[in-house]
DNA sequence: TAGATTGTTAATCGATTAACAATC
DNA sequence: TAGATTGTTAATCGATTAACAATC
């Protein structure tokens, strides 16, 4: 079975929510819980784990230990990741930091910047190196993830640098779209677009974005 | 006609491409020329502009300075919103620098963070305070959209707060999802969760999240 | 047992794409 | 005119929800 990026997001997320954020003391949970929990469908819920091949049991409901077992499977957990960060400004760096330690298998080894005073030293407990050693350091590293926070202008033309040097995944905080070929994955976060949906729909009250409200459902 | 929340991001990403990264020499665009520096079909992008009440011309194109007026009077752009920061750890500062004066119509006003040594001084040209003051300088500024950058553990109790002062939309950064009341708008923005599915991906070749690819539709 | 919850299918809903007449 | 592009409808695709038999 193909498990779509939206299943899969939220499968990465019941397991934050499982691991990190939920009570120690309770060792199961029902599909309507993690749905409040969540801002879902019980449905939903129900449908997402379809793809885990692991069965909660009715009356009884899923256990947790199991079930975050199972999610770290799909995920393929046990693998390490090295990931480069490739634009060491503010966000670049703020993203070394925040992302420092949050998963063991997604591991930041490298950074990236064009300019020479942030080049050949560590930031944040990260080396980091001037643009020019890219190549060179992206394969001796083995690092097929880059998170991309240069300007909108240099985006492309960094990302195809990138792509040539073997990297496979790339998650792009440019504010701009960047094309890829096939074969390497993409998630965009578009800050801005989003700040400027929020704004939209603050304005417009009738008709929010999300219908993730306290009710059940 | 209602616009739903994924042709609103649409529209503001078309925006953005068009006023800051677009030759300026060029005055009209085709939809397969957008399309291309999207990574959309031809197809989608004037289904898209179908809402603006604005229409190109066949074999012309559109021009891109009336589209973009369109575009801003959708989303309603040339209303001042006041915007906090809730959260001044990395991820917040780096936010403060990196939307400060990217939207002249969202201002960061002022933010907010529980650790004294943050508070009551500016941060990057924008005034912090302490959480306990955050109710009465909410108001007093209305400001009716919250960034927030807080730890997960924090997010839902600090929500409730800012709903209850007034805040009408969030963007929430925090790694869990947070429950809002209806009437609120909110954007979930799990940077986590995104390199998760960048990684999965990597792993998996054969079926990446997005099809944009450099091939032409 | 009776009642609650699961796994799964079918129905619904929404978004994207294909097709093409109208138009410049 | 001929050819390219638009606006719009219908068809397709994918995701969510509702329903319910099976099960504990």
């Amino acid at each position: 079975m193909n498990i779509s990026n939206k299943v899969l997001g939220r499968l990465t997320r019941y397991r934050a929510l499982l691991t990190e954020y939920f009570p120690k003391e309770k060792t199961h949970i029902f599909s309507h819980e993690l749905a409040a929990m969540m801002g879902l469908s019980a449905s939903q819920i129900r449908r997402d784990l379809m793809c885990l091949g692991y069965y909660g049991v009715p009356r009884y409901g899923y256990e947790i230990s199991e079930l975050v077992k199972y999610i770290n499977e799909i995920l393929d957990a046990s693998k390490l990741h090295h990931v480069a960060i490739v634009g060491a400004g503010n966000l670049g760096r703020a993203l070394m930091t925040f992302l420092e330690s949050r998963r063991a298998t997604l591991k930041i080894v490298a950074a990236f910047d064009e300019d020479p005073s942030k080049s050949n030293r560590m930031i944040n407990g990260v080396p980091c190196h001037s643009m020019d050693a890219a190549e060179e350091i992206l394969r001796r590293e083995d690092i097929r993830i880059a998170i991309l926070c240069v300007p909108g202008s240099e985006a492309q033309r960094v990302t195809d640098r990138l792509v040539r040097a073997g990297v496979k995944g790339i998650m792009n905080f440019a504010p701009v779209p960047i094309r890829i070929p096939v074969g390497v994955a993409l998630e965009e976060i578009d800050v801005t677009s989003a700040l400027e949906r929020v704004a939209f729909f603050t304005n417009n009250r009738a008709n929010a974005p999300k219908e993730r409200r306290h009710a059940d459902r």
